[in-house]
DNA sequence: CCAATTTCAGAGTAACTGATATCG
DNA sequence: CCGATATCAGTTACTCTGAAATTG
């Protein structure tokens, strides 16, 4: 399928928002992803929790909801799906028997490593040609954009 | 529900991918705007496909999903929803009578006019604090991405 | 015939709300 | 009891693939 638009007439920068942008940029790179993680049979969701728990490991599903901006009935299926196919391994936490810490299996770090470069590719595909002064300050406005939202904006801006 | 979450030790903005935070922001912008466009009974593909219509009326089906990243069937039933209840109309192009060319109705255009103001105090409370050079930068970037997922990364798009 | 557009029909993915149970 | 966690069940939101018709 062509994605290109030949009718594209480069719209101003001043007038495209950045939410707007985010939400496009997000549906092209979701839709490549789950091209690329097809050899794996992993769903973005899926490669993303492995990603997370890759780097950071003993999260327990609601730290995993949470930092996903999902809700925690939302990645208890995904989590389920990857323990039952063994790449993620869940046990109960020492301290807390009611919380269950995750972490990837050898099968489950195995797959990762073979994914992840797919995707690694991908975003220096997307990238390519943008210096890093430009990522770095495209990287602090997500992070910044993350926190606001994480810890919610109920707090109305003017009014 | 509480999103944050109290153990989120701040990563280095180094180590974190820019696909996988352009995947988190979206996800939180997404829940927000649901949540915000319900007085108007809006779901997310249907705000933005009525912004830009209202900023490029006359779109066909065809370039409408291109700019948004979907497949035309996909943007098929947003704008058969729109369409079906008063907000967008479509008329034959007097130049080729297959293709329907979309705009906003008055009423379209009045449900936009009082929607937006949320979704632009949505995108000032993400933003808030930011300087505009950083805004402009990831504006930029993300252009660029958009750019790159539209005319294919390292595709097979023959033709 | 070919290419682009529109569009129906059927799936599939991803995410949500509600409700229940457990743990400290 | 309260707050956080886990999780089942049902539902909604969103997007896709396949196939067919139309137009230039």
């Amino acid at each position: 399928m062509a994605l290109s638009d030949s009718t594209a007439a480069q719209t101003a920068p001043s007038e495209v928002s950045l939410i707007y942008l985010v939400g496009r940029v997000n549906q092209g790179i979701r839709r490549e992803m789950r091209l690329r993680l097809e050899p794996w049979q992993l769903s973005v969701p899926e490669f993303t929790a492995l990603s997370i728990l890759r780097r950071r490991p003993a999260l327990s599903n609601a730290q995993l909801s949470r930092r996903t901006m999902v809700t925690p009935q939302t990645m208890i299926e995904i989590l389920g799906g990857l323990e039952r196919r063994g790449l993620v391994r869940r046990r109960v936490d020492p301290d807390h028997g009611r919380i269950l810490r995750a972490e990837l299996t050898e099968e489950g770090a195995r797959v990762l490593a073979e994914a992840e470069p797919a995707i690694e590719a991908l975003q220096d595909e997307i990238l390519d040609g943008i210096p890093d002064e430009q990522r770095a300050a495209a990287t602090e406005v997500m992070l910044h954009a993350m926190q606001r939202l994480r810890f919610g904006l109920s707090a109305p801006v003017g009014g």
